[in-house]
DNA sequence: TCGTGATACGACTACTTGTCGTAATCGGCT
DNA sequence: AGCCGATTACGACAAGTAGTCGTATCACGA
């Protein structure tokens, strides 16, 4: 679904990601701060990509564009779990999971987190014991 | 620590996860199998790049030689998968967890498996060995 | 020693990314 | 309406990488 994108195209959905909306001189500004006028081409040309892509959308009503990110971190980088698992184990997390806890490159509180929300997410066992307010 | 392989490259190492080891020959045979001539100084190309960035290993004690994955295929796709995640969420996996669960990307088998795998990584009380390093 | 097949590696092409220059366009102001 | 400053649209280029191929060199057996 979505390709990966390049680091520049990242830096520029990074910014998206923390504001919700931007123009392109406010994202010229944060990307190259001593921005001479050559680097608002360099924007434009980013943005447009990242727009070809779908990963952001343009509000073109006004003259002034207004761009917002149309992917979310959380969704971009599932998709390149995925796209990667697919790859590499037939669509399985649980090889890589399983490798990663035994190079303990997770955190004990990170497995904690991650059972949490597989708990959270079992919706067939009926009972009612359980007291943790989560969010489905 | 791993940088992304691309498609031939991972081609090859598809092959080494399959077979621990082959010549470039058996290589060349199962990846182009119409193959001429010229495709084995490709093959050689990719297995020397593969091997520079320490992928495979090669043994030169025999004069044909016999190449080996050094990187396992979940070893390789964990790395992917952290770097993704230091990138995009500070190192941490639950967000992505989450979202992939929320659009329903994860099979109800595969969280089955996912909880029980991290259920044996809890560190049980009450157990013998404690070699266990800690986790800061 | 010679021939066959393997290895080592330079180099070319195609594609992508980041960059910049410039033309077309827009809105506000007089 | 017409100009000005800023913005958008887009073609083009340099650098880097992936995949490919050609050729020189090397090792072994007959």
């Amino acid at each position: 679904m979505h390709q990966p994108l390049a680091n520049a195209e990242l830096a520029v959905m990074e910014l998206l990601w923390q504001q919700s909306e931007l123009t392109a001189r406010q994202i010229r500004e944060a990307l190259y701060p001593g921005a001479d006028k050559a680097q608002h081409g360099t924007v434009q040309r980013l943005l447009q990509r990242l727009e070809d892509k779908r990963f952001v959308r343009r509000d073109r009503t006004i003259a002034v564009h207004r761009f917002a990110a149309l992917v979310s971190r959380e969704a971009y980088a599932g998709s390149q779990v995925e796209s990667l698992t697919d790859k590499l184990t037939g669509g399985s997390l649980a090889p890589v999971i399983t490798h990663l806890l035994e190079e303990k490159r997770i955190s004990r509180g990170e497995i904690e987190r991650l059972r949490e929300i597989l708990e959270d997410s079992k919706p067939d066992d009926s009972r009612t014991g359980d007291d943790d307010g989560g969010q489905p």
